[in-house]
RNA sequence: GCCGCGGUAGUAUAGCCCGGCCAAGUAUGCGGGCCUCUCGAGCCCGUGACCCGGGUUCAAAUCCCGGCCGCGGCACCA
């Protein structure tokens, strides 16, 4: 054979090992390839919790290479509203996280399919029309009763669902439900309700208004989806356990072969908000206080970008988290490791100096010295950028770092890359340059800033429920704006993205 | 209350289906050291876990039973 061993080996090891994240998809023979999908609730932006099903799907997808779609689930235009802003969001919080789909569906916009599918379910004897009210039915099932319709003929049955489209019942009137086992312990599994009525002329859907009266569930409208869209697995929430167990029904009333399954456990972000409703509740009750649902502190996948957290290390810990049904509690400082990782070569370093204690500088009479201080230690092809400091000059360290020089080191101190100074009659008063003397001594190497080219910056670091405002100085050699918007780090403060840097700097902390 | 699903170090995960190679691997955290003009990165060493109790077996993290704990569901929500 000709061939070149040693490059294609090492592409097929790589990529060996990249896929090697995630444990086969189980029952994948059964099928002519792999389906997946993530079909999100519009009715707020996606969170760390959702991105698991959505990372998880697309990535067994693009393993073998089959198909990725997108669906919105929004079929209930009363209680879970959707929101016209959401879709659109949606769609970019998965691009940011490098999730390409197939193909897009809205339900909303497919109501005649599922009517359709329906009728074919009634004529199967697969459903029937439930015209009492909720409190009825289930006093009658209390009873040991069933309800008449259920065995009445499947014409009838159609008749009355074709009532229901017409508008003959109003809401709560009538549902449509899918026949089941009635030997359900679990109540809510036996007969399970596929269709409801909704008064969209008071409730109007973003979409399509006050078209539709008559609303599919979401166990009908996600496993008609599921089926007609060749769905192969279903990677979900543990909270829709039972919901696989209720649309098996619908599956053999219409002969369809049921997708496979897979039940992820609860994610948590330790120390951050996820919950879509409590997220909501702050947002109206804060007045302001948080910036909205991108808010930092927050778990949204907005919220964590804010944050500075990259899309590949969301990725990441996802993948590792893998597909199991147990519930999971990710720590930020884990997320934030993952994150460094991925960051830290590519972030400059950059002095800030907060609560800035300023001193005159003595390096002797009319002496200036010069530190060329690189922007990132190791790669040099981001640059460096040289500062001049002569006798008389102006230079800020941090209140802290002045301190502890005061009490623990006789007030001498090391400015970075400048030389040792001591901390006299309000001065800083030059020692000598000698890195080693500063090695020795043990004195703290320090970011410094003179007064001139520095700007003001206000670092705000999200704490919990809460946010510190750090106030200091940062370098701005005029540079600043082309960083806009980038992961930097602050010499011996952390990482943080720069948000804006006129007229003051402003940063968002991101992790140490 | 009823139904269902889980339980490996602080956190996450590998192994469990197909018992022995597991006195349990990896990442992160923590402790120590080296390196470095950052408290970042890197390198080295260390720390620490199979929920409990029975059973099956020559052998159990892995199989069986019971308990405990946790989570999910019990909607004309998704």
């Amino acid at each position: 054979m000709l061939r070149t061993e040693f490059p294609e080996s090492k592409i097929e090891q790589e990529r060996r090992e990249e896929e090697k994240k995630l444990p086969p998809l189980p029952d994948v023979e059964r099928f002519e390839g792999v389906t997946t999908r993530f079909a999100p609730n519009p009715d707020f932006v996606i969170h760390l919790g959702n991105a698991r099903p959505a990372i998880l799907s697309h990535e067994y997808a693009r393993i073998y290479k089959g198909r990725f779609i997108l669906r919105f689930e929004d079929t209930d235009p009363r209680i879970k509203t959707p929101i016209v802003d959401a879709y659109n969001q949606i769609r970019e919080d998965l691009t940011w996280l490098g999730i390409k789909w197939d193909e897009e569906y809205i339900q909303s916009l497919r109501l005649p399919i599922y009517y359709k599918i329906a009728k074919d379910l009634i004529l199967n004897g697969g459903a029937f029309v439930d015209d009492t009210t909720k409190e009825n039915y289930e006093e009658m099932l209390s009873r040991g009763e069933i309800h008449p319709n259920r065995n009445k003929l499947p014409e009838y049955n159609l008749d009355l669902f074709e009532k229901m489209l017409e508008g003959h019942y109003g809401e709560g009137e009538a549902v449509l439900r899918v026949k089941t086992d009635l030997g359900y312990t679990d109540k809510s599994l036996v007969d399970w309700v596929a269709f409801r009525i909704i008064d969209t002329d008071k409730y109007p859907h973003p979409m399509v208004g006050s078209k539709f009266i008559v609303w599919p569930t979401y166990n009908f409208a996600s496993a008609v989806d599921d089926h007609l869209m060749g769905i192969t697995h279903i990677i979900r929430g543990k909270e829709h356990l039972q919901n696989t167990m209720k649309q098996k029904h619908l599956y053999e009333h219409m002969g369809w072969r049921q997708p496979v399954a897979i039940h992820l456990g609860r994610l948590r972000l330790e120390e951050f908000i996820m919950s879509k409703s409590q997220i909501k509740k702050i947002l109206k009750e804060s007045a302001g206080a948080y910036s909205g649902p991108n808010d930092p502190r927050f778990g949204t996948i907005m919220g964590l970008r804010e944050r500075g957290i990259t899309a590949e290390a969301i990725r990441n810990v996802i993948l590792t988290v893998g597909a199991k049904q147990t519930d999971a509690s990710i720590s930020f400082t884990n997320l934030a490791a993952e994150n460094r990782k991925i960051i830290d070569p590519t972030s400059p370093r950059l002095i800030f100096v907060e609560d800035p204690v300023e001193l005159v500088v003595d390096n002797g009479n009319g002496v200036c010295l010069e530190a060329k201080i690189p922007y990132h230690p190791e790669k040099t092809e981001l640059g460096s950028r040289q500062f001049n400091v002569c006798t008389g000059d102006r230079v800020m360290i941090s209140r802290a770092d002045y301190e502890q020089a005061l009490s623990e080191k006789g007030g001498e101190v090391r400015l970075m890359e400048l030389g040792n100074y001591i901390i006299e009659g309000g001065k800083f008063r030059l020692l000598s340059r000698d890195l080693q003397y500063a090695r020795e001594k043990g004195l703290s190497i320090v970011q410094w800033l003179k007064k001139d080219g520095s700007k003001i910056a206000i670092l705000s670091v999200p704490l919990g429920e809460s946010i510190v405002i750090k106030g200091g100085y940062i370098e701005d050699g005029g540079k600043l704006q082309d960083l806009l918007g980038k992961s930097v780090q602050l010499i011996r403060v952390g990482f943080a993205v720069l948000k804006s840097a006129i007229p003051f700097a402003s940063l968002v902390f991101s992790h140490e």
